[in-house]
DNA sequence: TTGCATACCTAAGATTCTTATGTATATTTG
DNA sequence: CAAATATACATAAGAATCTTAGGTATGCAA
């Protein structure tokens, strides 16, 4: 992405919505679904994306189970019942965000 | 505000597009600005405007002149030339990155 | 067989913030 | 009039969140 830092601390919210939207993700398929909805813009790096995983699992936020695909080991993700409750409430908190960003920056979007 | 976190690394970008909309602010004025534009929602600390203005100048995007008003000091910024350039710049960022949260989220707004 | 894609992981360091504290003056309130 | 609140600047220690750089391993294409 162009400027990284700009997504620093957007990058816990963005999981939990993911899973919440597509029920049940892998780490990598996590990076391949941010790049693809921004274009290849913004790309997740996985130095933040697993322990960021595996710090919601231990919060009781995500549940995992691993899979064989392939002779190749995916760990699966999805939200538990405490994990949608905090998903409803970080969507809020998200939706306020870009709400004040628009005033702040004045901005005019589609 | 909510989540403080969400703001991280967006405090340059805020301070520069202020800067570029109002001519000239100094640093007590900012954090109020911001307050009432977000309804009392986000508060800038002064922990970390302070030291922002200040390496903001030193890398020549803002000039500082200080006033004495009420015999209490303000000291005021405005952007450089440079400044300028790099406001457009970040302004482009932040467009593109709100709209990319937009698409990541999948936010309806007015 | 070399490189690229898939798929996981961790550790050191950088960046950006919060929290806490300090200084000083002006105004409001009990 | 004393105390609290608002204005206005500043810094330092520590927390949070990321990047960078490295590691392991499999499958497929050139």
């Amino acid at each position: 992405m162009n400027n990284p830092s700009l997504y620093k601390g957007i990058l816990r919210p963005i999981v939990i919505r993911l899973l919440e939207e597509n029920g049940r993700m892998y780490g990598f398929e996590i990076t391949q679904k941010v790049k693809a909805i921004t274009n290849g813009k913004v790309k997740i790096t996985e130095g933040a994306l697993y322990p960021l995983l595996h710090s919601l699992e231990a919060e009781g936020i995500l549940e995992a189970e691993q899979e064989f695909v392939d002779n190749r080991m995916r760990k699966y993700y999805k939200l538990t019942s405490k994990g949608k409750k905090v998903s409803k409430h970080s969507f809020g908190e998200i939706t306020e965000f870009v709400l004040h960003l628009q005033n702040i920056f004045n901005l005019k979007l589609a």
